[in-house]
DNA sequence: TCTATACATGAACATATATTCATATGTTGA
DNA sequence: TCAACATATGAATATATGTTCATGTATAGA
């Protein structure tokens, strides 16, 4: 389809499309987005960038019970989003890099940029 | 909680952390990731950062059914993340506005990262 | 006006997901 | 070893969400 031309930009490029779409890499796009499109693991988010927090004042900060935060924790660990440090009994969590910062400032100006 | 103590970034300020966290906001941003959590979604999106296209080239891009297509749109409309152009009988969809790619751009820099 | 085409939308169904409850695991101190 | 505490996890339930099917709306051309 000549239709389908491609102005080349940098994203494009990333994600192959002047072939075939990648589309392993756009699911797993999306399955990292679909983390972020919670509110209680953003909210876990957002408090993480303020420095490291052990979950049960994560459960107090959120208003959540300690199960529903572990649950959510979880998926975050596994999303590559925080990181646990064990100390004694309690576990202390951290956001695992810089790239989520950046993920959430990106959603951020789109919010605020439609007010 | 002397424990809750802000190490003060421009995230945190945007958000207005160090005092109560703007949970208004925090709800909309994970709406926000949530439009982009799917990934016929992101497919649609990915394929617009090359040009418009009508719904039926994107249904036929995606191999899905125009239906599908056509509820996918309607909700990244909603998210005001694509714009529609009608020419007569077609309907025409563009991204909305640079946000989008950079969202996208920041969420693969991650995935790639992580390879 | 009638038909064909492009797109939108409501209802239904199947699947995915978040929270709760109960319980398990792991660590500390007595 | 036992009790207390912090966290993790499995099962169950309620809710949300994506696709399909059928149908509605809008535009163009005969």
């Amino acid at each position: 389809m000549s239709e389908n031309k491609i102005k080349k930009g940098h994203l494009c490029d990333a994600i192959n499309q002047s072939e075939e779409p990648n589309i392993e890499v756009l699911y797993d796009l999306s399955e990292l987005f679909k983390v972020f499109g919670d509110s209680t693991r953003i909210r876990i988010l957002t408090a993480l960038t303020a420095g490291e927090m052990c979950v049960l004042h994560l459960a107090e900060h959120l208003e959540m019970g300690q199960s529903a935060v572990s649950h959510q924790l979880r998926i975050l660990r596994s999303a590559g989003l925080v990181r646990p440090r064990r100390s004694g009994k309690t576990v202390f969590y951290s956001l695992d890099d810089a790239h989520v910062k950046e993920i959430l400032e990106s959603g951020l100006e789109h919010i605020l940029h439609k007010r």
